[in-house]
RNA sequence: GGGCCCGUAGCUCAGGCCGGCAGAGCAGGCGGCUCUUAACCGCAAGGUCAGGGGUUCAAAUCCCCUCGGGCCCGCCA
């Protein structure tokens, strides 16, 4: 940590000056507190003047600033539910304490009041104080008290201090457990039973991304973080578990950007006996059912007003093939040659390896030809099969897989397939990511294939990222503001 | 990993192009002020200009390297 300020050593100082007069600058409690938002409440039939008569209330926050006008003062103090003013006199105090509490306290000490709620002169809500104590003396200083911190590295790294300076930023982690309940709900009350897998895996798959890669020391052998959830999930729909759902930490290593980080928090979910047109209304009523719940909490976010008015089903559709060739002038797309797709991705400013599966090169064909163009929620589907190892193969398209993407602001927040459940065809693609190019992307799951020879039910299934979602429904620009603790580099 | 930009007081920022005493506001100290709310007024204090090296009589400023960050690209359901 930084070299202690002059500001630190003045605090010290306040410190022993307050546990000379036998007071504890950290008290163990301060019961019976009343939230400084019912406080308020209280003071709503108030005139400009007037106080609640016999009422003492008790309060408790983190000082945020002090107004002191001699024989008056205003200390301006914050809990979870709001701010309050509280009101000084030197009159009603007397001398000694007024004087002693003005010197000893500072910006960004945890305090407790105790006094009468009142409406000040000027009519801002307040509590006219009778006592003071000291619940926790902040060494170190808050941030600006009205630019509060912003300097981006901080306040990821000292995330503490962004929470204390924010209540946009305290606000947008709040709602993020909320929309995390909100579909933890939705998908319980439809039947879903919500289940833990292992993170620590001896292959990490389901996704073709680099596991982060650890030991464990009593069975002596490599271990992989999960990449994602897919493979142990739909195990258990072979064990007759018929719909699960599992929320939870992915791992990828590789960089961030402003919507990957390497550790994630993913949604899986699994139905047997379904299919992906079932999961699109399933996908759409969650949808509708979120972009509600943000206009109910957040009525005036810009944000939450159009994903309630666009999260309206149905949503719009783009079949991938369709879409691309249309916006590419691209004809026949499927039939072409590998290397001339290698070709027209690498035209429009894809680097990639020229021994790539096609996959890839439709993939960045989309990315550069449609993906701009989508601005509301869209699901694309009916991808080319070269692009998705783990969907089963579309039962009137050829060459293509019954999979969709929900696209929204500009970036996909969830992928569902119909699952592909023929034991013998899942090695084959397995397989065909192998010998496609020299490195691994969907590692080989002998476990995984040896499962799915006992049978699974047709089913489907859809994985999304639960940042993303927030992004999308809070307005976010970075995946760094949704989650609260991103990795940063030890310095 | 590549390109561009950024790093000055605890915090928010000037200064940098054109080298010449290190600046302001907030916070903190001292003094004043009995209804303010980014309170106000006066005085004094506060610096490893991210770190290292170089050019120069002289470097926050110009050059090189390193560290950290931001944006874009790459990697990436």
């Amino acid at each position: 940590m930084p070299q202690e300020s002059h500001l630190e050593r003045e605090r010290r100082g306040k410190i022993a000056r307050w546990r000379a007069e036998g007071r504890e600058p950290f008290p163990w409690s301060f019961p019976d507190r009343t939230l400084i938002r019912e406080v308020r409440a209280l003071t709503s039939s108030l005139a400009p003047g007037e106080e609640v008569a016999g009422r003492t209330v008790r309060v408790a926050g983190r000082l945020l600033t002090i107004r002191s006008h001699g024989g008056t003062s205003f200390i301006d103090l914050e809990d979870a539910s709001g701010t309050l003013q509280l009101l000084l006199t030197v009159h009603e105090l007397g001398e000694a304490f007024y004087t002693s509490w003005l010197a000893d306290l500072d910006p960004g000490d945890i305090v407790g009041a105790i006094g009468l709620p009142a409406v000040s002169r000027r009519g801002e809500p307040s509590l006219r104080i009778q006592s003071l104590e000291l619940l926790a003396k902040a060494i170190a200083p808050p941030p600006e008290k009205f630019h509060g911190l912003q300097d981006p590295e901080e306040r990821i790294r000292r995330r503490y201090l962004d929470l204390m300076s924010s209540a946009e930023s305290r606000e947008r982690f709040r709602l993020r457990s909320l929309l995390t309940r909100e579909i933890r709900g939705y998908f319980d009350r439809a039947g879903f039973l919500e289940v833990e897998t292992p993170i620590l895996l001896r292959v990490a798959g389901g996704a073709a991304a680099a596991p982060f890669v650890t030991r464990s020391r009593y069975l002596d052998s490599e271990l992989q973080l999960r990449i994602s959830i897919e493979l142990s999930l739909k195990q258990l729909l072979i064990g007759g578990l018929e719909r699960v759902y599992e929320i939870g930490r992915c791992f990828r290593n590789e960089d961030l950007d402003s919507t990957h980080s390497p550790e994630f928090t993913m949604l899986e979910l699994y139905w047997a006996y379904a299919d992906y047109h079932d999961m699109r209304r399933l996908m759409e009523g969650l949808f509708e059912r979120l972009g509600t719940r943000m206009l109910e909490w957040q009525p005036d976010s810009e944000a939450a007003r159009s994903a309630a008015q666009l999260f309206r089903p149905p949503f719009a559709t783009l079949d991938f093939v369709q879409a691309l060739e249309e916006r590419s002038g691209i004809r026949d797309l499927l039939s072409r040659p590998t290397p001339e797709l290698g070709e027209l991705a690498r035209r429009c400013g894809a680097t990639v390896p020229a021994d790539s599966p096609p996959g890839v090169f439709l993939d960045k064909l989309f990315e550069h030809y449609v993906e701009p163009t989508i601005d509301r929620p869209t699901f694309v589907v009916d991808h080319p099969a070269s692009t998705t190892p783990l969907a089963k193969r579309h039962r009137s398209l050829p060459g293509r897989v019954e999979r969709f993407e929900i696209h929204y602001r500009g970036f996909e927040i969830g992928n569902c397939y119909t699952e592909l459940n023929d034991p013998d065809e899942q090695e084959r693609r397995f397989q065909e990511q192998l010998t496609a190019r020299g490195e691994e992307r969907y590692a080989y799951d002998a476990e995984f294939v040896e499962a799915l020879r006992h049978g699974m039910p047709p089913a489907t299934g859809i994985g999304f990222g639960i940042e993303r979602i927030v992004m999308a429904l809070t307005g976010a620009k970075s995946i760094k503001d949704v989650i609260l603790f991103p990795q940063v580099r030890s310095r």
